[in-house]
Parts: structure tokens; sequence; C-alpha cells
DNA sequence: TACATTCTTTGACATTTGTCAAAAGGCAGG
DNA sequence: CCTGCCTTTTGACAAATGTCAAAGAATGTA
């Protein structure tokens, strides 16, 4: 049993990589000392509806691992704050325009609930993969997975009505629509509020 | 240079990289015994316009690195086909549905031009990786750039009009007009012909 | 060159989505 | 419980984009 021998937030680190990749057998896919030492490296903060966990124009170095709450990136557009990723438990939320590049962000990742988050410095990760360069393989998987994820993202875009696109969020999301403000998930799914509302009018 | 002792494959491969990875120092990010490695697994085809590299409903096993020529990956929706990626010389294209997941996939990839490619088997490849895990940062590195290139078109669909992602494909890759067929354009733009053509119009 | 085929543009109109303004509803703090 | 603030809905209208049909342009082939 995974639980035995697992603090909380290592079950939850090991379930979270495990589930971006769409696997069933954790053990199978993810070493243990892997995702111990990962665990080292996490800082564990409790905060605040409406704190930024990144401010724009700053260069972003860690990757957030949500235990508890919900969290979205987004960045403004004319005045208007427009929503780019929404994060909830076991998910990870970043700058991701910076944290690779290490170049200035464009973007906010603000709670929308009172949070716990793991903040995982990007630098110590380096540094773990540079000390132990087998662990780069899974890295590797879980990138993969989220470059498929961001694609199939495009294809909604590519092929699918709002509406659709709308009834697909809720299909795989269910919840998410009773803790985030349809104004963020209009945007999150490229339309305006209005439109969002009338929608969810329709039959 | 480097020119000096590369075949014409093995500099394209290593600028390919160089590309997908933005940065301008070849040798100081790609190992030669990558490269050179990564070399001889591929194999080089010479294929007519409108050839498959990939057919629907099949399990895709290969990247294809285009050396000479344009592809596209494009699927069917309601009797449309819809282009979602476009490749050029020094580009990669596969089924990233598939070759990752190894599921069977929507898409079909085709040669737009009387092509040169070169196929890369993507077991050969994590064969390869197996026996030398070291290469496998540089596998990360390239997927990290490959996810915030998506990352990228996502924001594009989010805030920017189609007159806007227009014109800011004709600014990163001109060119692009006078070989790709404007259904195909309009498509990946995830607007019809017709509007595109209008687009193009407009002052 | 002439023909057939494919690609692109145009027109008329329908549908979707956006914009602006205001009203209605929900929730937290006093 | 009231008040004020934030969220959500609604209405009227404008703008963007889609649909269908047809004409025009370009291209390849006999």
């Amino acid at each position: 049993m995974v639980e035995l021998i697992c603090s909380p937030s290592f079950t939850l680190l090991l379930i979270t990589i495990a589930l971006k990749m769409n696997f069933n057998n954790l053990s199978d896919m993810i070493p243990l000392d892997l995702a111990s030492e990962v665990l080292s490296l996490l800082e564990t903060h409790h905060l605040p509806k409406k704190h930024l966990l990144h401010r724009e124009g700053r260069i972003c170095r860690h990757i957030y691992l949500i235990q508890k709450g919900v969290a979205r990136t987004f960045f403004y557009k004319e005045g208007k704050d427009i929503t780019v990723h929404i994060a909830a438990e076991g998910e990870l939320i970043t700058a991701i325009d910076s944290v690779i590049s290490l170049k200035r962000s464009r973007y906010n990742v603000e709670l929308l609930e009172d949070s716990e988050v793991h903040a995982l410095s990007y630098q110590a990760l380096h540094s773990l993969l540079e000390k132990h360069p087998h662990y780069e393989k899974y890295m590797r998987l879980i990138l993969e997975q989220l470059y498929a994820e961001g694609a199939d993202r495009i294809e909604e875009f590519l092929f699918y009505s709002a509406k659709e696109r709308y009834d697909n969020l809720m299909n795989n999301k269910p919840g998410l629509l009773n803790r985030v403000n349809l104004g963020h998930i209009a945007s999150y799914l490229g339309i305006t509020q209005e439109t969002l509302s009338r929608i969810r009018k329709s039959p």
C-alpha cells in the first residue's frame, strides 16, 4: 500500500505524476527514489485566496503543485484579464512562458481559494536531474504527456464551437463550475462572459 | 565550421534541433555524438506530392524531418478536412496523437509538394535513449521548447482575432502562402476559406 | 492550345459571438 | 438584517464569421 509508506504529499506527488502519464500502476512507472527526492525539494505554503503565486514582469522560477484549492494563470489584454490555465487539486501550475526560457513573464498566477500549495524550484529540479541523469526519462515522459494535452486543447479551438468547448469542459472537469467564476471560465474557453451565460441557458 | 565535418542531413538535424531550442551556439547545446547517433537512425525517402506519410486509424511509429518540401497534419470533421499542423524544411512532423500514446491516430500526414523526408523510428529513438540515458536531457529540452510553442498557439486563439492570427502567421512564416493552399491555411487558423479570402482583401 | 480540374474569390444572407448598458442575484462584513 | 460589492443574467444592437452557390483564376495534362 502506497499510503502506508508515504506522507500525504508524497502520495499526492506520485499520483499527480501518474495521472499526467495516464498510467494506472504507479509503482511500474515512477521509481520511489525519484518521488522521494522530488518530495524533498518541495516547500509547502498555506496561502489565501487572491494571493499571487507569480506576478507578471518577473521571471518565474517555480512550479506549483496544488494540494488543496484552485489557481489560474491569466494576463491582461487591453484591460481585460484572460485566463489561460486553471489547475485544481493534484495538478501543476506555473508561468509557462517564463519558467523554461527564464524570460520575464506576461502571466500572473493567482489563487482562487484559500489554498495549500507545494512549490518546486525549477533550478533545484534541474540540479537534481543533473545529479541523477537517469531521472530525465521521467521528465521526458511527463513532458510528452503535457505536450499531447496541449495539442488536444489546440484541436478544441480548431473544430469545436463555443458551446461544444463548454460541454467538453463540463464533462472533463465538472465541479470546476462551482469553484471558478464564470468570467474566468469564459475567457479560458476564448469567449465573453455574456456568451457563456447564453450558452448555459440553451438546451 | 560545422559544414566541413557533416553531411547535409547531419547539419540539418543539428540546425533543426538548435532552432527548436532557440539557441544560437550549436556546439554548446547538442553534443556531436548524439547528433551522429540520431543521424544513423534516419531513413531518407523521396516521395511525391499527396503521398501520405501517415494514414488515420493506424498507429504512428515515426517522426518525420522535412529536408525538402512541405507537409501538413490534418483530419476530417464532418466531411471537411482540417489542418492542425504545417511543417516545411528543417521542421518536424508526425501524428502527435499516436506516436507518444501508441493509440490509433485520427490524423493523416500528407506531403504538399514532392519532398525529401527523413524518417526517425520512435522505437529506435527510445532504444537509443535506453542505451544512452545521458541523451534524455536533450530530448527534454526539445520537448520543453515544443510545449512552450504549443502554449503560444493556444494563446493565439485566446486573444487574437482571425485577422491578427493571419498577420502573425504571415510575419512568422512568410513564404508559406505561396506553397500551401489557402484552404489549408484557413483551417489551420480555425476559420473558413471564404473568411480568409476576405481577410486578405481588407487593409 | 484547349480542356478539365482544382483553387480562390465574390455575393447574398444566416448564424454566432461581441459590446455596452442595466438589472437581478448572491455573499460577506458590519 | 441590512448594505455594499462582486458575480451573473438579460436586452438591444453591432460586428465577425459561417454557409451556400456561383463565377473567376490558376494549373496540369492531353
